[in-house]
DNA sequence: CGTGTTGAAGTGTTCAACACTTGACAGATT
DNA sequence: AATCTGTCAAGTGTTGAACACTTCAACACG
């Protein structure tokens, strides 16, 4: 093992992040069901280890669990993706109100999440454009200089993510985005906020009913129920 | 409460529980340093079961984690208090406005919440006014109708909480808020929202400035950290 | 007087075991 | 044949003990 770089954090900690960025990458899908010594022995830690880790992310919404029925990756339903969206326009609206005098810095971060978003749209890249998109997203929260709130959105789009590698593949034009961006983008730097955060709400409510409308197409692949799989060779 | 539903939480989520009410009550102090072995002795558990519980907490933000050097009840900075007010401020103002056609039953349990708080205050018993005037504000976020911003909302009132019970034991005259409270509830009513979430955001200004200016007389004890014994000097 | 050393205490992690739930199957029952 | 029921394996929930590692403070040493 690499020793390189000082741990700082505990194993079930680094166990989480791993797990964590399975789940966003899609490598772990919707309803797939997480077993405890399986992983564990998989990822070369203990089972409480593992628990923990598990503890940790179902906390975040990310897992959910069913008391002596076991772990599996979070599903979202619609009512999710209505709830999750409401929040992002609570807090995505504070946040431009919030951006009167921006921070030069922040909004160089911005011009280039936007460039890179840009980029993988280009590149027809969908999973690099929605973390582009999302990042955009997340700067904008920055405006509101709290962590908590910051912390909770990014929580919560963390969520919106797992559901979003559903439909990813090739949703058709991520690209009619790219103008609403930047859009954005020029209203916040021209201080003209009322504007921005109108067009962010259309923005918002859009991409809801992009989303609600392919998950409609999409049912949720299984029940979160866990069940023990008897494998036959065939 | 209903006892016709069986044991499904799990032992963990159980001492978690005994212990976040234990936090919110006061009676573990911030910046008390829970030990493992011990607590979980004292509560008949194993120590796993007990970091277990822990890690709920410290995930909930009521605890704080130093590797290797325990845990202790959080301790608010005064940074911590402007952040917690801003949380409410975006929360509650965006929830007023969410109020345009409000279910009758909410508006009884307000009005429930709004008589207990009175009383409390009238019987001078602080600990159990501070319980319903946050239960008062909680009620007004579920206008919102969202679960998860209901959750985000409890959680970063229990942290605020877990403050307040510092500075309880002889404010003097928390009765001045009783008018508010009044007022806030006659124009939500009234559908009067507009003005509602004016006063509303007076009433956390001031209750943000007080709470501050409390703070500042009784400065936080020591961290987690214990003194070292520096006795003398040459 | 500063600096390493030592040791105790406490957390982080692992392991092995057992209790309890759940879900599915086989046999009994109708 | 369909349904009920007992049994059983798999998996989670929980426990207890053990060991590794970090921290902290007291102590020995130059």
């Amino acid at each position: 093992m690499e020793r390189s770089q000082i741990h700082r954090t505990s194993i079930a900690d680094q166990v989480a992040g791993i797990l964590r960025q399975r789940v966003l990458n899609g490598e772990l899908r919707p309803g797939t069901p997480l077993q405890e010594i399986p992983l564990a022995e998989a990822l070369g830690v203990s089972r409480n280890t593992m628990r923990e880790a598990m503890r940790i992310l179902s906390l975040e919404g990310l897992l959910k669990r069913a008391i002596h029925r076991g772990i599996a990756v979070a599903q979202l339903s619609l009512q999710d993706v209505q709830e999750i969206y409401h929040v992002r326009r609570v807090l995505e609206i504070s946040a431009i109100h919030a951006a009167k005098s921006p921070a030069p810095e922040l909004l160089r971060e911005l011009r280039t999440a936007l460039e890179q978003y840009e980029e993988a749209v280009r590149a027809h890249n969908w999973v690099r454009a929605v973390t582009h998109d999302l990042h955009f997203h997340s700067l904008m929260i920055r405006f509101l200089g709290n962590k908590r709130l910051e912390a909770f959105y990014q929580k919560t789009i963390a969520e919106l993510r797992v559901g979003m590698v559903l439909v990813d593949r090739r949703h058709d034009h991520p690209g009619i985005l790219i103008p609403v961006h930047r859009k954005l983008y020029q209203l916040l730097t021209a201080g003209k906020l009322k504007e921005c955060a109108r067009v962010l709400l259309q923005h918002l409510e859009d991409s809801e009913a992009r989303l609600s409308m392919v998950m409609d197409n999409h049912p949720p692949a299984k029940p979160v129920r866990v069940s023990a799989t008897r494998s036959k060779t065939g």
